[in-house]
DNA sequence: CGTTCAGTTGACCATGATCAAGAGTGGTGG
DNA sequence: CCACCACTCTTGATCATGGTCAACTGAACG
């Protein structure tokens, strides 16, 4: 399940916490069809949405129309673990494909929570790495060339998506529209069709039939300037040899229950 | 004190919370010379930080020497609120100018946490309207022109200023240099040069002796494209004319111990 | 009074934007 | 089964915002 696995990147669960965050999955569903919002701008969410499958976007949108897309929702993750703080939403969500969100009530996510508090350290770590992950996608939109930009969006999600077990060898899904890419980068469609043709010319990746796939993940990262310590995935050391010292280490640390 | 002046856009205070958070300025202090690094990526902090006086910028950089400041740091800010989970500095925090910040150690906030529930309520929001401003500065940097991004970042410079009682009237401290302002708007010092001489020209802003003056900043806003929700100030009224309804009713909502 | 650093100016360049038109592709209904 | 429509992708020509390089000014400080 990509919840479980998600936060096996950050801690170790034991039997009931498993069992807890099985609750979280059983909840009731909800499902947006492709382009459609799951929630608006300045709406006041009931619920903490989790993304059980497909792809969504949080985006915000400027008055005379410009839109950015600020991060890709993808299963496991959470949309709005800020519902503990009860406020407008300050961005908007949007599906990419048929969307299925779990919808959590308050009082069961408290219950888990106070339940484990294993649990409540996986979900600031899932808070403070999207908070990580939006401080790489600013440092992308400012200082890196359209290649760069697409190149590391790429390498993101790729990681990303192992990292919940939705890809397979060298390859993942990959539902975006050179539109969507570009609203995620700050570029044009144009300028993102181009920069792609030129990434598939290098053979850098294979993109069709909605299927991204990567034939040499580490020649893409170093075109991208990528270095992914900021997705702080445990289990990266697959991908880097670094071996296992500092990953067990990090495991050992006690849970904070806040 | 800039921090109750801070927590108190979010919540109430009460007579002991505020106690609770005296101790937190009374921690002993360190102070940064400008230019300097209080912590750098990859280092483990000790400390959580809390900013006393000064101005400092959390900014990541690149292998080929490539710098981006994601968020600038001033009193009543809280660095790295993170240190609850307790792993490697994604980025880097800088001194702009003299920096002093309180150390406080873990079990001393935790402490603090732990008697006062509507403080840990507080730095959620602290947490999450800094989250909040990340998204903005990916929007800036992605969709705005080199006019609109300086525009809105001295506008929420002014406004976060204002909200903790460092602004008198129209004008505030701006110690950044055409340097900073380049790394943090992903653009050019000659550019930034250039685009702040043409603010100046329409009397949108005036700049000198490290000092900011916004003879109107509603027009200053609307060059910008500045939507001001995304602080997340309940004192904002002051500038927007909405009244207060709204703010009532959100400070009604029962505080939430997670 | 020289050194340093921020700010300023000019000339030229390049990345990516804009505008416009056409080619594939997939889904829908007659 | 095919015709049509809509949407995404592709291509070309031209333009503009902002980058680069380099030199100069002015204020601050020892």
């Amino acid at each position: 399940m990509p919840l479980t696995r998600r936060l096996e990147e950050y801690i170790r669960l034991s039997e009931s916490d498993r069992k807890e965050l099985a609750r979280l999955s059983a909840q009731p569903t909800r499902t947006i069809p492709p382009r459609y919002d799951l929630i608006r701008e300045g709406e006041v969410p009931d619920f903490v949405y989790l993304v059980m499958s497909g792809w969504g976007c949080h985006y915000r949108t400027l008055e005379d129309g410009r839109r950015q897309i600020v991060d890709f929702a993808i299963p496991g993750d959470f949309c709005d673990l800020n519902l503990f703080i009860l406020d407008r939403m300050d961005h908007s969500i949007g599906a990419i494909t048929r969307f299925k969100v779990a919808e959590i009530r308050r009082d069961v996510l408290h219950g888990v929570v106070t339940n484990c508090p294993n649990i409540t350290t996986a979900l600031w770590w899932v808070e403070l790495v999207s908070k990580s992950i939006h401080r790489e996608w600013i440092v992308n939109v400012a200082q890196r060339s359209a290649q760069e930009r697409i190149s590391h969006l790429f390498c993101e999600i790729f990681l990303r998506l192992e990292s919940v077990g939705l890809a397979n060898g060298f390859s993942c899904d990959f539902p975006l529209t050179q539109q969507d890419i570009a609203d995620a980068t700050g570029l044009t469609p144009v300028h993102v069709n181009r920069t792609i043709q030129e990434l598939r010319r290098q053979e850098l990746v294979v993109l069709e039939r909605q299927r991204l796939t990567i034939p040499d993940l580490a020649r893409l990262q170093g075109v991208a300037f990528f270095n992914s310590e900021y997705l702080h995935h445990r289990r990266l050391s697959r991908h880097t040899d670094e071996g296992r010292g500092a990953d067990e280490a990090r495991l050992s640390n006690p849970p904070i229950a806040v």
